[in-house]
DNA sequence: GCAAGGTC
């Protein structure tokens, strides 16, 4: 039997069916995918399936002193068992392999990793193929010539890995070991991860240090024939460059008078000049990031569902940096794939009805993955959520401007004066459509100036002088940021847009755009003090050319892991001395991170405290003297904002609860809101009313939620949820069911109707149950419901209800199916 | 429990 390893299940799939003819099977072991055609088998890997780690006695953070990471053994484990275990098991009943991952470093090493888990059961050879894209004519000349593993470039891959581990284990836990931050508030550095997060640093740097300074602008609508236009007053500066703002206020206001006392401007020079605008290039990943960045998409988002347009089928591989389409790719013929499409067909006529059709061509070239573009098979509209196909629409569009004809304007400039003052008028139109009309993100405003010529008088009717401050930069937003990266060098197609987001994860980031927290300043400061390298992207450019030595044969891992470990050594030496200044600096940074404003028992600060249950609350910086305390909201973690109360000069607090994120505001407002609020009573409570005379009343707590609860409590702790915005109104009609009233909320403009609060609650219950099956992987909203038809209401009913009247029942469902999403809730 | 890189 012949196996063949792929980097992942998509490609099995699609070379078997390639090398199969269409005739592979599919088996599933383990829950992993295996096909079958004749004597040969094909399974993908989910990229790598081991991962390096130290031994077990390094585990506990307490027990090691961060600097003996250095020189620990590194082992190699699995960390996918259930593919390891079926490649194991593949492997003892074949005698011969193929790997055939990803044409690129990491490919190799994840070949290489699959070579060293089956190579004791191969008898016969281990071959390598490589192929840039899953083709026909690829695949098929790849296995007539297969070649060997490339050991030298998945050695480079592997110095990558032990070296990314040594320095960001070693520094991760010192920092975390100094602040006696331990658990899940570990303080982490990387090579990629800390670069990124001094660039966002040096920005608030700069932000910080900005000194504003004042300028004026002026302007005058000109008008031709009542045909008014706006002009700006500008002159040449002591460089001889044109300038537009005034620097000082005296200069600014000669001008305006000049300007106000005329009636009219003599036109001195009239200039006409036509552009071309070139069609964008093919979308990579960042490009990509970016275009659904300016539709309003987060960069974890807009990846999130490409990856879902992809497995479905409908445009190509997301993780790419390539932006020149492959010879392959046909565009005639893809675009033809679009003329019976409603939403795309007319526009696909029109540009197959040109006489030649040429993609643009960006400067990267890579030869894993084309570009991201649409495969050709549309999914209907109705397929796809608002979301889903606002990004497929947007693929689609890229790939059509891609091939569409340049736009072209017609650039109109004017200079009118008056006396020795000068004003210009820049007017553009668009003539020749081009790229814009089947591509419409980008911006296609005009500015009409009228036709004028030399000499001529125009009517001087408004003038204005404004007075303007200098901006400090501006934040980067999350896609600027990956651009960035990928300027730098740093991270991956696959790994920048995550590497953003755990900066989040890690307390560094907050809001969007990006902003740095008080620790992430203290990080990065440490980090420019004592481990420089770290925080500066020369680190990945000296590993890459370290890794292009290792894998042309000049160096080898033992080389370069080893002066890396050297240079990491010298830091530590460093660092030890400095240990507790630089605990003492982070642990002041993340209490300023905390930091709430002036307690009013004490007047000194309020912080945000988590109890030992690890609930989160409001406490005094002067604990044990002081004893005052504040709730917050049971629900997400808490998160100081910028803004204050003018009340109580107190920081508002946002509660992070993924979807049901919402902000607090001041605890101590909401604590004074209760206390001042009064229950209302609407009536029995259905636990104790008959035997205690218990009541319900809709209550106002000081953690600002607000429930329907008994008056019983603590005694009777009955209690049904109630939205936290808006006001409650009770209203005269009952439940027949429960003989509660209905209940009405009214939010800004639209009230609703909450009804009975012990219906709306059972209803909540059932939705939430819902929404829990639907986050198991594989389960979607439609097979939810259908479950639920059946009584699978939430995932613990999985387990017991009867598998095969599950699958009797609900069609499309397996018992394959059933048995791999148990698996998922145990695991 | 640490990193970054694959992939889901």
């Amino acid at each position: 039997m012949k196996l063949i390893i792929t980097e992942k299940d998509n490609a099995a799939r699609r070379i078997a069916e390639i090398l199969s003819d269409g005739t592979a099977e599919v088996d599933r072991h383990n829950g992993v995918n295996v096909y079958r055609w004749g004597d040969k088998r094909v399974i993908g890997l989910s990229g790598h399936v081991v991962g390096l780690d130290f031994p077990e006695e390094y585990e506990n953070w307490r027990d090691v002193q961060p600097a003996e990471l250095i020189d620990a053994d590194i082992v190699t484990e699995p960390t996918q068992k259930n593919i390891v275990t079926t490649l194991d098991a593949l492997a003892r009943k074949a005698d011969e392999a193929v790997i055939a991952t990803d044409y690129d470093r990491e490919g190799e090493l994840i070949g290489k990793e699959a070579y060293e888990l089956i190579e004791d059961d191969i008898e016969g050879p281990i071959e390598r193929v490589r192929f840039s894209s899953i083709t026909d004519n690829e695949v098929k000349e790849a296995f007539a010539n297969p070649d060997d593993l490339d050991f030298d470039l998945a050695a480079a891959g592997e110095a990558r890995q032990i070296i990314d581990l040594i320095w960001g284990a070693a520094l991760t836990r010192f920092l975390s070991l100094s602040a006696r931050q331990l658990g899940d508030d570990f303080i982490s550095v990387g090579r990629v991860q800390s670069p990124t997060l001094k660039l966002i640093v040096d920005r608030e740097r700069e932000i910080q240090a900005f000194d504003p300074e004042t300028y004026w602008e002026l302007f005058a609508d000109l008008a031709k024939n009542g045909e008014r236009f706006e002009a700006q007053y500008f002159y040449e500066d002591d460089d001889g460059t044109e300038a537009e703002r005034v620097w000082s206020e005296g200069d600014a206001e000669e001008v305006y008078e000049t300007l106000a006392g005329a009636d009219s401007a003599g036109v001195e020079s009239v200039s006409r000049r036509t552009r071309t605008d070139n069609p964008p290039e093919p979308f990579n990943t960042t490009a990509f990031i970016s275009a659904a960045g300016s539709l309003g998409y987060s960069a974890q988002r807009a990846m999130s569902i490409a990856e879902e347009l992809y497995t479905d089928g409908y445009t190509t591989y997301p993780r790419t940096d390539n932006t020149v389409y492959p010879e392959d790719l046909d565009p005639d013929e893809l675009l033809d794939s679009f003329t019976g499409s409603r939403e795309f067909g007319s526009d696909a006529e029109q540009l197959l009805a040109a006489e030649e059709i040429e993609p643009t061509r960006g400067d990267e070239e890579t030869t894993d993955h084309p570009p991201i573009h649409p495969t050709g098979e549309l999914p209907a509209r109705s397929e796809l959520s608002d979301d889903e196909w606002e990004i497929y629409e947007l693929i689609v569009r890229r790939f059509f401007a891609t091939v569409a004809e340049s736009a072209t304007w017609e650039h109109l400039r004017v200079v009118a004066g008056v006396d020795d003052v000068r004003l210009k008028a820049n007017g553009k139109r668009l003539v020749e459509e081009g790229y814009h009309a089947v591509y419409p993100y980008s911006s296609t405003s005009e500015n009409h100036v009228p036709d004028v010529e030399e000499g001529e008088q125009l009517s001087v009717t408004d003038v204005r002088l404004d007075e303007k401050e200098t901006q400090p930069p501006r934040r980067y937003g999350q896609s600027r940021l990956i651009q960035k990266m990928e300027e730098m060098g740093i991270g991956t197609k696959s790994t920048r847009h995550h590497t953003v987001e755990k900066l989040y994860d890690r307390g560094y980031l907050e809001d969007d755009p990006p902003r740095p927290t008080a620790l992430a300043e203290a990080v990065v400061n440490a980090a420019e003090e004592f481990a420089e390298m770290v925080v500066s992207e020369e680190m990945t450019a000296e590993l890459e050319a370290d890794m292009t030595a290792i894998a042309e044969g000049e160096a080898t891992l033992e080389d370069v892991t080893d002066s890396s470990r050297e240079m990491l050594e010298a830091v530590f030496e460093e660092l030890h001395e400095s240990r507790e200044e630089v605990g003492e600096h982070l642990q002041e940074s993340l209490k300023a991170d905390r930091r709430l404003g002036p307690c009013p028992e004490c007047g000194s600060d309020l912080l945000v405290r988590q109890s030992r249950q690890g609930s989160y609350f409001v406490g005094c910086d002067g604990f044990p003297d002081c004893r005052f305390t504040l709730p917050l909201p049971s629900t997400g973690e808490p998160l100081v904002l910028e803004d204050t109360c003018d009340e109580h000069q107190t920081h508002h607090v946002k509660m992070l609860a993924g979807r049901d994120t919402f902000v607090h505001g001041c605890p101590r407002c909401a604590a004074a809101e209760a206390d001042e609020s009064e229950d209302r009573v609407i009536g029995a409570c259905p636990e104790c009313g008959d035997e205690h005379d218990g009541e319900l009343a809709i209550k106002q707590l000081r953690s600002g939620s607000r429930l329907v609860g008994c008056t019983r409590y603590p005694d009777c702790e009955y209690s049904l949820p109630l939205p936290r915005r808006g006001d409650i109104e009770v209203t005269d009609e009952y439940c027949d069911e429960h003989g509660l009233p209905e209940l009405h909320v009214h939010d800004g403009d639209d009230p609703w109707e909450l009804g009975c609060p012990v219906c709306n609650y059972q209803e909540y219950q059932a939705e939430q149950a819902i929404d829990d099956l639907e986050d198991i992987s594989g389960i979607g909203e439609k097979t939810a419901e259908k479950l639920a038809a059946v009584g699978v209401e939430s995932p613990d009913d999985l387990g017991t209800v009867d598998p095969d009247e599950i699958a009797d029942r609900v069609q499309g469902v397996t018992t394959d199916q059933l048995e791999d999403w148990r698996q998922q809730l145990a695991g």
